[in-house]
DNA sequence: CTGTTAGCGCATTCAA
DNA sequence: TTGAATGCGCTAACAG
């Protein structure tokens, strides 16, 4: 291993010169400077991180926690995530809980003193314990809010009313009239929102109805599963809770004769890369998930370097759009 | 921050006795012990890592890296790279490359000094700088396998002979004698290997035919650039160099009115989650993703804690199974 | 502009 | 069985 007292006597300078070199390159003179690099250079020299660590206590290191990477909702956050921290200088620890709220909070409990900030999405945990993470350590939310003492804590979020509206708006104009949302776990705070929202949207537009089905497993299995069951609903279009639900769905009506978007329309939630990998492409309403994470990785980086950046710390809630495919049409055509 | 000074106060012991009480437990008196798991407890002590790595020279880390996170084919490696990593206490870190070798290369220089091993997946760095790499760090290759002198170094690889074997003999078996082969980009590791064993099995068939394609993009609009030409091979059935690229053939060709497995069989490489996405559900050839993380990990921890394993390091090779799903039939049959 | 020095938290050697 | 002392590699005062 090659440390900075190799690059100093290498260069015929001392430590201090060495370390400033590289920190502070404008507080030391232009050929020591050079002399340096050069050694740094011939030797290959790396910091060592621990070292560095150690002494000015943050790791430059932050955790991503998520219930599922091989989710291709957290697949793409975490590829945002990624690149926005190598563009910003920091590492990135990818945790995988396997939607286990006892093992995310034992890796959080873990994470937190090695790192220099956490972004957990998709949270399992409770209110209250994340209120308390949120205040021993630098942490940002990504689908979940904090409320009351805890309200300034950084979150990003989706825009459910404006997604659901997208949607809704969208079939509507088709000419939909009844509506169907399959609805996802029952205690995900994502899908409490997407209900409310799909709810209201469906308010506003008279003659609309949405009959809402609750507590699908959020896999395609999921959505096989009860794809019997929303078509008897009678509705002529129906939202599901994510792209996966959706893709299930439409699937198991495939196999059984039922025709998207002839006999009934398919909207997906969060507009995945799996939404092209069907026949018809999937309509689906969602973020670009990686600007997700990019946004996340900022918002921690700015709690992490500037804590007092003044009340709110940031929470953002981006705005979907809705990527129109061929899985919706009028109803009866197609 | 709690320190072991902390423990050591509350305890009323040394820090070394703390350190040691944590290291080696049955080195201390049974009522010290307690008392300083207690104080432990109590005060919710974590070890420094940094602190920890610094003295020890190793980080229990290990470094993961993978072309693209997005690809299911990595994430669910991940995933199983991830579970065994905590299993065994070693903490792991995900690096996504974006497919660039520039990038790969310089996070592999990065990490190398700040982890004890790397997992290189996929790797598209040359023969000889992975030849490097493993020469100056522990290190463990995933689908790679290096010759000559490095040949010792570990990897995990999978028996794309009996992969190829195992989807051509299936679809001889249905009847087939006219067989495509869509092969993957062609600097690929992997694809040539493929290529070789598709031609392999191909030879110990009588009346077989099998017609080779190169140079597919490995994605889903890959596979959908390729539909007409694959077609006009005039095959009864094809093997694609992965899953994407055969959901991409089948889903142009179920759009163009093209029937799987009626007017075409379809098998697909990998046998990835995506899949069961589709209809008609993909035959599909891979091994156990997960499983192919977790050796690599086992296999890294071996070569992190035993460098003197004995000459082999382990290599090891995965032999795959045939899933048949709905896309294979007889020929002119579905 | 540069060098000397202290100490981050821990595991470990050496004495006791 | 325990404690005192050392130093891992680095950065940040401080002194020159």
């Amino acid at each position: 291993m090659v440390t900075v007292h190799d690059v100093a006597a290498r260069s015929g300078v001392s430590i201090a010169t060495v370390s400033r070199t590289l920190r502070e390159p404008h507080r030391v003179s232009e050929d020591t400077r050079v002399r340096v690099l050069a050694a740094v250079d011939e030797l290959g020299y790396r910091p060592n991180r621990a070292a560095r660590s150690l002494r000015q206590g943050r790791t430059g290191i932050i955790a991503l926690i998520v219930p599922d990477i091989e989710n291709p909702y957290f697949a793409s956050m975490t590829k945002g995530a990624q690149v926005m921290c190598r563009a910003r200088g920091y590492g990135l620890v990818v945790v995988d809980t396997t939607e286990r709220a006892d093992i995310e909070d034992e890796e959080v409990r873990a994470l937190r003193s090695q790192t220099d900030g956490l972004i957990l999405a998709s949270s399992r945990l409770p209110d209250e314990r994340l209120a308390e993470i949120a205040d021993a350590t630098p942490c940002v939310l990504v689908n979940r809010r904090l409320t009351g003492a805890a309200a300034a804590t950084p979150s990003v979020t989706i825009d459910e009313e404006a997604a659901a509206r997208a949607a809704v708006d969208h079939l509507y104009g088709l000419g939909h009239r009844r509506l169907a949302y399959v609805g996802g776990p029952e205690r995900s705070w994502s899908q409490a929102r997407r209900s409310a929202a799909m709810a209201g949207a469906a308010r506003s537009l008279p003659g609309l109805e949405v009959v809402q089905l609750a507590g699908c497993v959020p896999t395609s299995d999921g959505g096989r599963a009860v794809a019997r069951e929303v078509l008897a609903t009678g509705a002529t279009a129906v939202v599901a809770y994510n792209d996966l639900i959706a893709l299930g769905l439409l699937a198991q009506w495939t196999e059984t004769g039922v025709r998207v978007p002839g006999d009934v329309s398919l909207v997906g939630f969060d507009d995945t890369y799996v939404t092209g990998l069907v026949t018809p492409p999937l309509t689906s309403v969602g973020v670009d998930l990686r600007e997700l994470g990019d946004a996340a990785v900022e918002l921690l980086i700015d709690a992490i370097d500037g804590p007092a950046a003044g009340g709110e710390g940031g929470t953002r809630s981006i705005v979907p759009r809705l990527a129109v495919r061929a899985s919706t049409a009028a109803p009866g055509v197609g």
